[in-house]
RNA sequence: GCUGGUGUGGCGAAAUCGGCAGACGCAAGGGACUUAAAAUCCCUCGGUGGCAACACCGUACCGGUUCAAGUCCGGUCACCAGCACCA
């Protein structure tokens, strides 16, 4: 009997559409349970497999535990702002509005196609006005707090895209979509202050459930340190020198400091420098370099000695030298440090080219050779002299420190605020306007949303300004305050900003007068069950719990932490075994498998290809053998038989399969589950029957990962109307998982010797008793001594002899 | 460089607590069915030796703990990911 997967898959989906059997309830007596996987771009290019895996985890697991009597919400949407659309918008001439709107129809297509439960009516797109609406309104929220605010910096701008760009966006010195060199370009920029946050959303991770890299890559973003302030007098000028140091304990051995070039105090007092000019040719020199060269000279520091200015050391009173170096970044701690060359690997390479002195202060290394960064006994040290630098020396100093009044502990942290423009036209509007009388006051809400205007050309001004800037009508205004002429932002908002919320507005999507009802948000967060990829850990993850954290200050959602666990998946690799690239040609789309093979074999595959959360690459002929799995599955009707209680034969195995695919989707052991499932086939096939209670349990088991074949056989043996709508997720007894005959190993001496089949309840003395009187063990212990025995209850018997 | 992770057949991989290494799938080889092919079904499938029963070796490498190690401990190497002059 041939499977026409076509026919049978269409006719599914659209049974389930028309009777909804997806969508979340917001007022229901159930259990909830919000599972959430990032929305796609939506780019021209289609889906990609990789957005399958990442799915159909989730996607099985809503399944299951709508079967389980879960109220399930399970949404999906597009993020669907960035430079990709405005790229091919201005290649083609083609509006962004349009191409985003064929890509959304064409992803929506392909995800109807594989037949993933989401709740289609509660898709969201951030570039539509009622979704970014909000999405302006919470920014006008956080401008409101202070938290949005404009600042000129050094900013990573790139030539080729015309774009400022953020840190994370320009790693490498390369810009994440062009791929060209960015340059340092000083500009107004506007920045979120997610820096006011860090603490809070480090606090925030020790309550959540979240794999312990994707915490640790977290922390480490954040990157808190812990130190201390010291202000180091200047001898010369009327002013102090200020450092971050996290290592106070070993101030007795600072021979040098640094300031970064860019450094202030110069431009101040540089007619006490008498050279300037030295100074002013390695600053030019510094400019030249991008950040990235900055950061890459790792070996070779370059500096400059500032001779007219020393300052002294405030706790032994010796006078010391300072240099700039582009080693020292202005950027962090204060622009300046203390160096310990023996004690500082960085400091150390400074020291050895300039021939500055080289002071041990903590026992344990060879100063000689290389700096020492362990830990030790303190010596050269005056006061802290025999204690252990680690212990006790560090709170000794500060107190000391903090005493005398020349510094005091404190924390920094490597996050910087989060710069927040863009000059481009796909993005949400910045809702603010500059008034020559007023400065910058923000659109009133109930002008939201500002709408992004409709232009012809969406080329960037040459200059780095906004294709907004160019559309007079957009830009002149009457000021909100006072009435007069004013001028509008131009610049828009991230590709981050939209992803920032989206999982709050899914639980109240077409709500117009909030983001999202307040009772709604306390039925359905905190987001369940969240699925994504590693590469979104960092930025994405640590944007939206600043956001979500912000609102929950204001009272405007209910609990602390928006998302309670977090997993990822493994990417898919191309069949040569490396990442999947157009340029490569190693692309597997997802859409011709469908065609091939039917999105039962797609959605299985990729969930049994391998562990969920590793990379591994796509094998089209092991697609093939999930093909056969669930052609056999359909080809149980030809052994069906009656019977409505599972047959003594495969009791038990039954009740192992469900005990193992109910526990194995839970955490994320997909491929395990699945092989569960093939070995009880494999048992059915064996004993060449299987009766309607047994095929009911495997319908239900197999649904998840199977949806429409199982649907159809539900609907072929007359089991009822509609798996999805009916079928409850079968249980298990644990005393039933286990035979009545199980075979225990007999080792001598750790070495296997002898197979036994025993009763499964044996007890220890029967199992050795029954072990020595095999013949093959007899043999073997004839004319030794037998010093231990040992038994494992229903695994094995080992006998030590000598 | 730092931090974290991973190393298991020809391949993707399994293996709660230390307790039969290689489940499940793919590929390969042999066979059945067929005019033939596809599909399907059956058998073999880590290595070495042996006609065989069987024996020995085997989870990157070296060493240790243990009756017993893929699993625990110490060291080495390789690969992957993230961070990277963060004071």
């Amino acid at each position: 009997m041939n499977y026409n997967f076509k026919e049978t898959e269409k006719k599914w989906q659209e049974k389930w559409e028309s009777a909804g059997v997806f969508g979340a309830q917001d007022n229901s007596d159930k259990p909830k349970f919000y599972a959430l996987v990032e929305f796609p771009y939506p780019s021209g290019a289609g889906m990609h497999v990789g957005h399958i895996k990442a799915y159909s985890g989730l996607e099985v697991v809503s399944r299951k535990r709508r079967l389980q009597g879960y109220n399930v919400l399970f949404p999906i949407g597009f993020d669907a702002y960035g430079l990709p659309t405005e790229n091919y918008a201005i290649k083609t001439g083609i509006h962004p509005r349009k191409v985003t709107d064929t890509n959304i129809e064409k992803f929506t297509g392909q995800l109807k196609k594989v037949g993933f439960s989401f709740d289609w009516n509660r898709v969201i797109d951030t570039t539509d006005e009622k979704y970014y609406k909000w999405t302006q309104w919470i920014f006008l929220k956080m401008f409101e707090k202070g938290l949005a605010f404009r600042d000129k910096t050094l900013v990573n701008y790139c030539p080729s895209c015309k774009v400022v760009l953020s840190n994370e966006d320009s790693q490498g010195g390369k810009c994440d979509i062009c791929h060209s060199e960015v340059v340092q370009k000083s500009k107004d920029v506007w920045y979120l202050r997610i820096t006011e946050y860090a603490d809070k959303l480090l606090e925030g991770l020790k309550k959540v459930d979240y794999l312990p890299n994707i915490k640790l890559q977290q922390v480490n973003w954040i990157g808190k340190s812990r130190g201390a302030f010291v202000n180091f007098t200047l001898n010369e000028i009327p002013e102090q020198l200020r450092i971050y140091t996290t290592r106070p304990d070993t101030l007795f051995g600072v021979t040098f400091m640094v300031m970064a070039p860019e450094h202030p105090i110069i431009d101040k007092y540089s007619a006490q420098i008498s050279n300037m000019d030295e100074i002013a040719a390695y600053r030019a020199e510094c400019a030249k370099k991008t950040e990235f060269e900055r950061t890459q000279l790792v070996k070779d520091k370059t500096g400059v000695k500032i001779n007219g200015i020393t300052a002294k050391n405030p706790v032994n009173g010796k006078d010391i030298p300072i240099y700039i170096s582009d080693y020292v970044m202005m950027g962090y701690g204060t622009g300046a440090i203390m160096a310990v060359p023996a004690h500082d690997s960085r400091d150390y390479d400074f020291a050895k080219k300039f021939g500055i002195d080289i002071i041990e202060v903590i026992k344990g290394g060879d100063i000689s050779r290389e700096a020492y960064t362990g830990d030790g006994e303190m010596v050269n040290s005056g006061f802290l002299n025999g204690l252990d630098n680690k212990k006790d020396s560090i709170a000794e100093m500060i107190e000391y420190l903090q005493e005398k009044g020349v510094g005091e502990g404190g924390v920094q942290y490597k996050m910087k605020d989060w710069a927040f423009n863009r000059q481009r036209y796909w993005g949400e509007p910045i809702p603010i306007v500059h008034c020559p009388k007023c400065g910058m006051v923000a659109v009133p809400y109930e002008e939201l949303p500002l709408k992004l205007p409709e232009v012809e050309n969406f080329e960037p001004g040459t200059d780095g300004e906004s294709p907004l800037a160019k559309i007079s009508g957009y830009v002149n205004c009457k000021c909100p305050r006072c009435g007069g002429e004013a001028k509008r932002e131009t610049d828009t908002m991230p590709q981050w900003a939209g992803s920032s919320w989206y999982f709050l507005r899914y639980v109240d999507p077409h709500n117009d007068s909030e983001f999202a009802n307040m009772e709604k948000l306390r039925y359905w967060m905190p987001v369940d069950w969240y699925n994504g990829g590693m590469e979104h850990v960092t930025r994405h993850l640590i944007y939206s719990r600043f956001w979500y954290k912000f609102l929950y200050d204001l009272g405007l959602v209910p609990y602390e932490e928006p998302y309670a666990k977090r997993t990822a998946q493994g990417l898919i690799l191309g069949p040569d075994g490396v990442k999947m690239s157009k340029s490569r040609g190693n692309v597997i789309d997802p859409n011709e498998v469908v065609d091939a093979y039917g999105a039962d074999v797609l959605r299985t595959y990729v969930l049994f290809m391998g562990d969920y959360e590793k990379a591994a690459p796509w094998s089209e002929s092991s697609v093939k053998g999930c093909k056969r799995f669930i052609d056999r599955i359909w080809n149980l009707q030809e052994i069906l038989k009656d019977g409505d209680e599972y047959s003594p034969e495969l009791s038990s195995a039954m009740h192992k399969t469900v005990k193992k695919v109910t526990e194995d989707i839970e955490s994320l052991k997909y491929n395990t589950a699945i092989a569960a499932l093939m070995t009880l086939l494999n048992s059915i096939y064996d004993k060449g029957e299987i009766n309607r209670a047994e095929l009911k349990t495997l319908l239900i088991l197999v649904n998840p990962f199977a949806p429409h074949v199982t649907e159809e056989m539900w609907e072929v043996c007359s089991f009822g109307k509609m798996l999805a709508a009916e079928g409850e997720w079968p249980g298990y007894d644990e005393a039933k998982c286990v035979d009545d005959m199980i075979e225990i190993v007999v080792q001598i001496n750790g070495k296997i010797r002898a197979k036994l089949n025993v009763p499964a309840d044996i007890e220890q003395q029967q199992a050795i008793e029954l072990a020595k009187s095999d013949e093959k063990i007899k043999s073997e212990l004839d004319g030794k001594n037998i010093v231990k025995e040992i038994y494992v209850k229903g695994k094995l018997v080992n006998i030590v002899a000598k």
